[in-house]
DNA sequence: TTGTATGCGTTATCAA
DNA sequence: TTGATAACGCATACAA
């Protein structure tokens, strides 16, 4: 029911000392856990609940220049995002933190008001995925004391923590589990090769092949961005090839569904007709027939990395250890890869 | 690289004044996009470039006793609650809104915990979806002129704003095909029956059979909660009846996916066996073979519904001409529904 | 159109 | 251990 709006002010630190019957300061006192004498402690509290008071987190931040909020920059509220960032508002909240989030499409503009946007609400720490961020704003809100966090990017400049994952390592197991089933002629959908992840998944794919002792099939390698649309266009080009790839390793999930769609609309059959093995897990993977093989990004460590990145920062006010955390991947070997056999003509 | 941090104070606003040789009045007001002399706005305009100002939100907010802040409560951040998120965040920051999020997990320790957190931060309104949300806690914020906007639940408590999907109708459109397919033992896989929701889709249910003029299979009805548990139970259930349903409305995805999962297990292929129809449509439904019919909710709308009744309440000041806003789903037909046919034994 | 001055709800510094 | 008081950065009422 709609009803005229009410607007009682809530309740001050002042209203408190006042029904406590002392002064602000030791109420101040005992809200930030300072010691403050029983008998006062329970006047204070009794106050508290009868007033229902709540401190004013704003006014706090003001005085106290913290403002106990760290900003998220995701490029999507994809099924990984979605997931890392409810690990990280969740684990954050335990500390006392809060979470604001914004999501920059990629879009440059975007991003920019992004930044505008944490600036003003003082941020303590940023944690972000975005590569092209203006280094003007990231340089200013080092100097102003900011944390920047990195996630699964790398960005090169001063002051900077990064959290990743083993992109490499992980990928040149996915590749060489298919190189070990006979395959060759394994594609490369690679996502956006000017993004760091990009580039090291590849990598990952390419020593796969030098640890086997084969050439890599450069002209198997896909340039491309990260969507769904993307997977789609690679099968479209691959398939045209005399002799097409007989397994492909994608960059990303979004892509892997593109070329999931792709082999629906074609009649291919996963693993006889070809072997998929997709960077990120997600719930698709797991019901689609066959399960598709997946490199998952574990959400719940790279949240903790991140986490603990902040803590350390700021609790010891002493520079990292080390300035890169790496988070292992789990490798997950499912029904959509199995061995090569020659094509039936 | 973790250097020293350098904690140089962000310039305030009193800085932009004497740098532009004027009274911060002015700059406020400018910045606040009242009328100055364009020749003062210039300069304003430069010292904010020189010192790269930007307005501490905090302050601002203290001052002016408008967070510009709103709190989303949800109980997961799966597909549907990230979808929601994703939007509202960005439609809101349109607005100059900030979203803060808290995940509640069904849990009332955490989400009492998320209250005095939200108010802590004085959000200007919470859009939330918890049926069991302390009493006191609303009506305290709602006095404070805080707006509650309740998302496909209802509470009854005077004061709050309502946004819900069509939920009967759409079920009831769903479960009307089943029966057009010749299904008449139908069974309903109902989640958590104490929830506003699961009632509405349960009476959509309903409403199908009676329509069709034939009686409800009321044998078939089974109270649950949410989880993919819960479908894996449903079906273990089902299936050792002597007459087993031929199709299943389930409730929401988590549910569906756990039939899916039993489906798998016992050999059960989709529709011959069984034909399946769930509410919330996922991408997993897109990829598992046969593709699910589903009830998809249209998160866009309904974000833009939400945003619609933060505005409208905020800025005229005036009560809503009606506290509740219905979104219609939209009903997918796909191959996991097919003809009833009589078991062969 | 602009300047001045007050106060928002806290925390922190200083004496007591 | 506590009380009084000065900031914190900004918006706004009022005066000019």
């Amino acid at each position: 029911m709609a009803m005229p709006r009410t607007n009682k002010k809530p309740a001050t630190i002042t209203d408190v000392a006042i029904a406590a019957g002392m002064s602000i300061g030791t109420v101040s006192r005992y809200i930030n856990g300072y010691e403050v004498k029983p008998a006062n402690k329970e006047r204070i509290e009794r106050a508290i609940a009868d007033l229902s008071f709540s401190p004013n987190a704003l006014a706090s931040g003001m005085k106290s220049a913290d403002s106990r909020m760290v900003g998220l920059l995701v490029p999507d509220y994809d099924e990984f995002h979605a997931g890392l960032l409810g690990n990280l508002a969740t684990t954050l909240a335990q500390e006392g933190l809060v979470t604001l989030t914004y999501c920059h499409e990629s879009n440059s503009a975007v991003a920019k008001e992004a930044m505008r946007f944490f600036r003003t609400h003082r941020v303590r720490a940023l944690i972000m995925s975005w590569p092209d961020a203006d280094r003007n704003d990231i340089t200013e809100m080092i100097a102003q004391g900011v944390q920047i966090v990195t996630y699964d990017n790398i960005i090169d400049f001063a002051g900077g923590d990064r959290v990743v994952v083993n992109n490499r390592e992980a990928s040149f197991k996915a590749v060489s589990e298919l190189i070990r089933l006979g395959h060759t002629r394994i594609g490369a959908v690679t996502g956006d090769l000017r993004r760091w992840t990009a580039k090291e998944r590849l990598a990952g794919w390419r020593d796969a092949f030098e640890a086997a002792n084969i050439p890599a099939p450069e002209d198997l390698i896909f340039p491309c961005d990260w969507y769904r649309a993307d997977g789609h266009r690679a099968m479209e080009h691959f398939w045209k090839m005399d002799t097409p790839p007989s397994a492909i390793f994608a960059a990303n999930y979004q892509i892997s569904l593109g070329i999931l769609v792709f082999c629906q609309e074609n009649d291919i059959t996963l693993p006889d007709d070809l072997s998929l093995f997709s960077f990120d897990d997600v719930e698709a993977f797991h019901f689609s027939t066959p399960r598709v093989a997946a490199i998952g990004q574990p959400v719940h460590d790279i949240a903790q990395a991140i986490k603990a990145r902040l803590l350390e920062n700021n609790k010891a006010k002493r520079p990292a250890t080390t300035p890169i955390s790496v988070v292992d991947c789990a490798v997950h070997f499912r029904e959509s890869i199995g061995p090569y056999r020659p094509k039936s003509v």
